[in-house]
RNA sequence: UGCCUGAUGGUGUAAUGGUAGCACGAGUGACUCUGGAUCACUUGGUCGAGGUUCGAACCCUCGUCGGGCAACCA
């Protein structure tokens, strides 16, 4: 069930809620429905993930049903419990709470007892190939498999052989244990599948208990139907499994789960593939799993990004069997939505230009009132100082400034936020290398607040940033890791960690802020006006605070210099 | 060349035999002390060819194009 009570109950419907409407008017499992979120816990859990998690809780939600949460734990060579923890904590982020919590690792004997069943049917066997025998038996997709010598093996010798496989008197790879199904199948999957192999491995929940490990294959199904699941929702690529599903499961004869598959996601300029981060992370390609570029909810939670925005992201993708890729724009709009309303406006200059207010008293400092957020009165207001030397943004001025800028020119004026309006007198250079490096200004008394009693129009109102009072900070700007679009227009060829973007993060180690924020904490969000919303690291220390960028604010006027330009 | 599966504006999704709608993008304008937000308007689509029907995005047939499947991974 989910603790969250924002997603209505009008919400727009997918295909999966139609089965289920069906399956609850036919009866099919009395009106019951249980779903699971069921990872491996052998990454970091990403976007993808959110986009079931929302969709597996979103439904117990939606009829009253349970969602448990499972971990595929049956591999223990990949698997660690600091992956455990993380995928807890992103499903509780994400604003959801699992009914039961529960382990395939928990269900290990049953599903030992089951091999141990199926032999005895008839219907598995101990194949004592070598993995790459194996494989080549197995045949290609358009040609059959072989059956070798071992597949006729009597249900004595395949027991005796099984238990002492698990017994641990074979080495890795001795053995493994078989589904006799079809070595001719159309399906690959069903050619005789490895159920069962031979792995003394270090468990982390079962410590050395076993040396013998079900395959996924074998242990997913049986643990739905163990746990009483109605429907195991997966995504499109195990559609092909689910026929190996059912052998299963009809074949011990036990409670039969219904499988619907749906499209993973696919977003642009992104890779969604759990080893692929984890090759971005062993190569320290990034800073760990919650890099703020990474697509990991980790990633993105540390970016700033809110659950409600991830939430109504998954609600706007939608849940359908087409294979497509959602523009990372969707998601950027996601959170501009959230944080516009939330996010407390705060000043802050990223590039500064330094100006100083000929006619304004040396050593006076005023304090102006600033709106704290213009979509929400009731956020209220702060003072800020303001004095004689301020830093703006460089790219709010321009000293031949074309026909559609309208900020600040030699001879222009423009509105400082919430303080005066100030016209620019002269720009002073560098001799020697011509760079700006301060405008000489004058303020209009008269304007006080930003107000113009005269009523004229002031075309163009930029942030600042009292120079004596201001925070010098550490701003991360982040953009995609990768230059391509599609990265699964990659061909296996070629290296897709040469489409790493060498921009994706820019370090601006002295930006200026306004002081009110000097006091807040990691993981505080806000607006610096005019440029984007802005999430305090962990990074930040006691001398230092460091900010991540989350994601920039719309800006009109960068598009008309793209066209421009 | 086998099997599974899919196709609706630029992108993602609705419409389940009866007016092709929504979101994002793009464009235009209004408003604005954020070139933000907001508001209004515009652009633009049923993969193709047949068939069934008074009527087809939807049902049928044949194509075309895309995705997935050959770990002792999940």
């Amino acid at each position: 069930m989910s603790t969250d009570s924002t997603i209505p109950p009008t919400a727009p419907t997918n295909f999966i809620h139609e089965i289920i409407d069906g399956h609850n008017a036919s009866g099919r499992f009395g009106g019951k429905v249980h779903t699971r979120f069921p990872p491996e816990p052998n990454g970091y859990l990403h976007i993808g993930h959110a986009k079931s998690i929302c969709l597996n809780f979103g439904i117990a939600k939606k009829y009253g049903g349970k969602c448990n949460l499972r971990f595929d734990d049956t591999n223990p060579t990949k698997e660690d419990i600091e992956y455990v923890n993380s995928i807890q904590e992103d499903v509780r982020w994400l604003g959801f709470e699992w009914d039961g919590l529960y382990y395939a690792s928990d269900y290990f004997e049953q599903l030992y007892q089951w091999a141990e069943l199926l032999i005895e049917k008839g219907k598995a066997y101990v194949d004592s190939s070598t993995l790459d025998e194996i494989r080549e038996q197995r045949g290609t997709v358009t040609q059959a498999g072989v059956e070798n010598q071992y597949r006729s093996r009597s249900v004595e010798e395949n027991l005796d052989l099984f238990r002492r496989m698990r017994a641990g008197e074979f080495p890795d790879g001795a053995h493994v244990l078989r589904a006799k199904i079809d070595m001719g199948h159309a399906n690959m999957l069903l050619r005789d599948p490895v159920i069962y192999r031979i792995r003394h491995a270090h468990h982390h929940r079962t410590g050395d208990a076993w040396c013998l490990y079900p395959m996924y294959d074998f242990a997913h199904g049986y643990s739905d139907s163990i746990e009483g699941i109605t429907h195991s929702i997966c995504t499109l690529e195990f559609e092909i499994h689910r026929p190996l599903y059912d052998w299963l499961i009809d074949a011990v004869e036990i409670y039969h789960p219904q499988q619907i598959e749906f499209a993973r996601l696919n977003l642009t300029y992104t890779v969604m593939s759990k080893r692929k981060l984890l090759e971005l992370v062993e190569a320290k390609i990034v800073d760990g799993w919650d890099d703020p570029r990474m697509p990991t909810i980790a990633g993105i939670r540390r970016r700033g990004y809110t659950p409600a925005a991830m939430r109504d992201f998954c609600e706007t993708i939608g849940v359908t069997r087409f294979n497509g890729l959602t523009d990372l724009v969707v998601l950027e709009n996601a959170v501009r939505n959230d944080l516009n309303k939330s996010a407390p406006r705060v000043m802050g200059v990223l590039k500064p230009l330094k100006i100083v207010l000929t006619n304004y008293p040396e050593g006076q400092v005023e304090e102006f009132d600033c709106v704290n957020n213009p979509e929400d009165p009731s956020a209220g207001s702060r003072k800020v100082p303001f004095s004689r030397e301020l830093y703006i943004e460089r790219d709010d001025f321009m000293e031949d400034p074309p026909k559609q800028f309208f900020r600040l020119a030699p001879g222009r004026e423009v509105r400082l936020r919430w303080a005066y309006v100030i016209k620019c007198e002269e720009a002073v250079k560098d001799p020697a290398t011509g760079e700006i490096v301060e405008l000489r200004c004058t303020y209009d008394p008269e304007t006080k607040g930003g107000n113009t009693p005269d009523g004229r129009k002031i075309k163009s109102t930029i942030h600042w940033v009292s120079a004596p009072h201001a925070l010098s900070t550490e701003v991360r700007l982040y953009s995609p890791l990768f230059s391509v679009e599609d990265l699964a227009s990659i061909p296996e060829s070629e290296d897709w960690k040469t489409y790493l973007s060498p921009t994706s993060l820019v370090v601006i180690p002295d930006a200026k802020l306004e002081p009110s924020v000097k006091t807040q904490s990691v993981g505080y969000r806000c607006q610096f006006e005019r440029l984007g919303y802005f999430c305090l690291d962990r990074d930040s220390t006691g001398e230092k605070l460091v900010f991540n960028r989350t994601v920039t604010l719309k800006d009109e006027w960068a598009k008309i210099q793209k066209k421009g330009g």
